[in-house]
DNA sequence: GACGGAAGCA
DNA sequence: TGCTTCCGTC
């Protein structure tokens, strides 16, 4: 545990470990828990490893969305929203330009970015644990 | 597709 | 406050 994300080489040096807080993957309705938000959903997901809908990038924090019209239904799922679409999920992600939790990767289809050291500063709350995700890094 | 204003909702 | 809904614009 740290202040930051915490980063592992894997010993084939193929791939990175990150460390995300208990807090990125709190199920919707768990006691204690708010309303899920977006970020967390999306975190939940690219943890899980899932790998359908979302994945990945190549860059460091950078995720792609594989199956925007899927994503979509799964996060009207979860706010019980049945006519959640593509459009009205990346509005939300634009929301989250000005509060600096994401960015988008320009050019890139469907590829936005995690700032996650300001996601870390802000939202990191005392005594959390963490779980382990993968990450997968080019070259 | 991507952007961002505007209004609405809990 | 964090989206959801809708939409005009590029």
């Amino acid at each position: 545990d740290s202040k930051g994300t915490d980063v592992y080489r894997d010993k084939e040096g193929t791939g990175v470990y990150m460390l995300f807080p208990d807090w990125a993957y709190k199920p919707a309705w768990s006691p204690g828990s708010r309303q899920v938000q977006l970020w967390h959903f999306l975190l939940e997901l690219l943890g899980r490893g899932e790998g359908g809908a979302i994945g990945w990038g190549g860059e460091w924090g950078e995720f792609v969305i594989r199956d925007p019209e899927r994503l979509a239904r799964l996060w009207g799922e979860r706010k019980g929203k049945p006519h959640m679409n593509y459009d009205k999920l990346s509005r939300a992600l634009r929301y989250y330009y000005n509060k600096r939790i994401l960015h988008k990767t320009k050019g890139k289809r469907f590829t936005y970015k995690f700032n996650f050291s300001k996601l870390i500063l802000v939202n990191y709350p005392e005594g959390s644990q963490c779980v382990k995700a993968k990450a997968w890094v080019t070259s």
